[in-house]
DNA sequence: GAAACCTTGTGCTACACTTCACAAAATCCT
DNA sequence: AGGATTTTGTGAAGTGTAGCACAAGGTTTC
């Protein structure tokens, strides 16, 4: 076993697709899967996929796979799905209401705890039945929730100033969805989704396809 | 120079990136930016921007830098973006308005030229100056548009059904908001935008950081 | 105009990740 | 019961990516 070296990120950011892979397999019913056959569900082979759990012990048996159910378990456990997390979201724009009314957000042991905005006109407003609040509750939803986890939905120009807000406030991963590279100290954790970048990637393969 | 070999994907989904950046020095009026100072913008080392660079040719000058103007329109040419891109979208619900009412689409070379839903009531409804349409028009407005970029954010339970039908009708490239992972053949690119999943990468550091 | 300074482009090295391939262990089949 | 079959977990090999470090070439300063 390999347990002496920390799992490369990449090892970590495939975990939830597991974890998803075997969520649905539950629901249809299934008990038992193969390296090969969840590997076949996601487009990542059989050899990744069973060196990357051996990174945290050993779950499958010879011969047989893996026991759905028991495989989920364990994997709910490493990312520390055992609980709900608090999460807030700032900016409640279009993107933000879709984030809050986002199902897999509640079911997915992610619990929304605040909403803010900036825009005077929006407070008090409820979406579903979480009311939009002031930047100044911030600080006291983070830390009445003990919140480590924000989703930032406001514009690019706004992103870096709430940011330092949420850290100051106690907030320690951050999902940036404003089109702008955070400053932020080593110990916070930032993830990007950035669906334009993603397009314009794309652009790039399809140009060269049509002999450009 | 490295013409002869292809960049790698890394490299490809890099360069929106300093696209991006560039176009916010544009904005400030900044003329020129060395590799240095673009890559603290952005935490990536000099060393890697000027490598990347390297996949398409030399467009910097020795003791000055990069032409912020000049590499911009560099990178939006390697990219593909000297025209806009037709765009579909499929699944108009939270997620599909906020995604075509976002300006960023419609500003970054990229044109939604329509709007699907299998939810009959929504049909003829607008969203901006876009109706919602039906599947059945899908074939036709792809044609008509030449489009080859596709947007699914539709429940899981349709998208592969949903990936099948824009395969079908000439979309080349698909970024999918649902969380599974689609098949599709080898000349189709697909790429997932997958908050939940991000979100427990992150749950995952996190329970580590509080001695779990 | 020459010395000091700056920054690019890139060969090379180092590191990280993926895949291969096989012993070990469990089940299935007759 | 034992041989055939399946599938895991993992060292070792292979591949891909990032960072170093420096020659080359340009600018600034006096």
């Amino acid at each position: 076993m390999e347990r002496a070296e920390a799992p490369p990120d990449v090892v970590i950011r495939r975990l939830p697709l597991y974890a998803r892979s075997l969520r649905y397999l539950l629901d249809e019913g299934v008990h038992s899967v193969s390296s090969q056959e969840l590997g076949e569900r996601i487009n990542v082979t059989a050899a990744q996929i069973r060196k990357d759990l051996s990174y945290f012990g050993e779950f499958g048996k010879q011969g047989i796979g893996y026991d759905v159910e028991k495989l989920l378990k364990h994997i709910e456990h490493i990312l520390g799905l055992t609980h709900h997390w608090p999460v807030v979201v700032v900016g409640v724009g279009y993107l933000g209401q879709a984030i809050a009314r986002y199902d897999g957000f509640q079911t997915q042991g992610l619990r929304i705890v605040g909403l803010f905005d900036s825009d005077p006109t929006k407070i008090g407003q409820l979406v579903g039945t979480l009311p939009i609040m002031d930047y100044s509750r911030l600080h006291g939803v983070i830390s009445e929730h003990q919140a480590r986890l924000a989703v930032i939905a406001v514009p690019a120009t706004h992103a870096q100033t709430v940011a330092d807000m949420l850290i100051e406030a106690g907030i320690r991963a951050i999902l940036n969805y404003a089109p702008i590279v955070l400053q932020t100290p080593d110990d916070v954790w930032v993830r990007y989704i950035d669906p334009v970048a993603v397009m314009h990637s794309l652009t790039y393969y399809l140009t060269r396809e049509q002999g450009g």
